[in-house]
DNA sequence: AAAGCACCCTGTACGC
DNA sequence: TGCGTACAGGGTGCTT
């Protein structure tokens, strides 16, 4: 399930092969991957505009095109997007194709139809609503600090939400806090400034780490890069799907409990209880 | 503000 | 073998 890491490495993946190209085609073949809805709009608008950069805002995938528009696409659960010389061996769930200039093809795969392509005019009314960066120099351990002072809910479901921080999502959350050594149930507000100050660290260091090995690969293979290759990421988890182990700091076994409605992964022992 | 739920969707795993 | 069900989860929207 592509998170922040995996954006980067599409963004990353796309950047040297689409930047300045132009998009002469669209085949929508799933209408509803689009917002809004309009196969036909989508493709008279998108076509004839070059890419002039390629960038991500938490989940979001963002091309900034010649005539002034946004292209967006958020992957959301199985949304891939592959760069294609060869055609895709299972076109199934093959949702858009998108041809360029110098005859190559980028298509939208996307089994569970979750993900959305849009084509805007200003990308800040859906940008806008994101929280902070993380990645970005303005997130640091005091503004952590503050944005959680006036939380009372739980940490772990406060990390996935994307008002308060943009691009943690299932996976990164719960390797963050066992990086941390904080329990997901913890009180947000609640955390010492030496916890938050280990939050912060343990946040910034696991994307920067999973963006390093090109983001997380699950065995349900929801996330390829570009040219459609794993990610490698996956070896270096320590809670994520590791219900049952023994944690690779202190052997004690990794639980697994349902939390705000998501499976959640922690160890007991260097992640004590509140 | 926070928590819980249904919903969107489909492939996979499992019990019978 | 085959059928029904639970589960996976990012995001939205609704209710409590």
């Amino acid at each position: 399930m592509p998170e922040l890491p995996e954006v980067e490495t599409l963004a990353r993946g796309l950047r040297s092969s689409l930047v300045d190209r132009t998009f002469v085609a669209v085949d929508v073949r799933w209408e509803g991957c689009l917002s809004p809805a309009d196969r036909g709009a989508f493709a008279r608008r998108l076509t004839g505009q070059t890419v002039l950069a390629i960038g991500r805002r938490g989940k979001w995938l963002r091309m900034t095109l010649s005539g002034g528009d946004t292209l967006l696409l958020h992957p959301r659960m199985t949304g891939q997007v592959l760069l294609s010389e060869e055609p895709i061996e299972d076109e199934r769930h093959v949702r858009a194709v998108f041809s360029l200039d110098d005859g190559s093809k980028l298509a939208f795969v996307d089994m569970r139809k979750f993900g959305r392509v849009c084509l805007v005019e200003d990308p800040d009314i859906i940008l806008s609503e994101l929280g902070p960066e993380p990645l970005a120099d303005d997130f640091t351990a005091a503004s952590l600090q503050a944005m959680l002072a006036a939380r009372r809910g739980r940490i772990k479901p406060l990390l996935l939400d994307q008002r308060f921080l943009a691009g943690l999502g299932n996976i990164y959350a719960d390797e963050a806090l066992w990086r941390a050594r904080i329990n997901p149930l913890r009180t947000a507000n609640t955390l010492t400034a030496k916890e938050v100050r280990r939050l912060h660290r343990a946040i910034r260091s696991v994307l920067r780490a999973a963006i390093a090995r090109g983001g997380t690969t699950l065995s349900d293979e929801t996330f390829r890069q570009v040219d459609g290759e794993p990610g490698g990421f996956s070896i270096e988890l320590a809670a994520y799907g590791r219900g049952g182990e023994a944690c690779s700091r202190c052997r004690s076994t990794i639980e697994r409990i349902r939390l705000g409605g998501r499976s959640t992964h922690y160890c007991p022992s260097c992640q004590p209880e509140p």
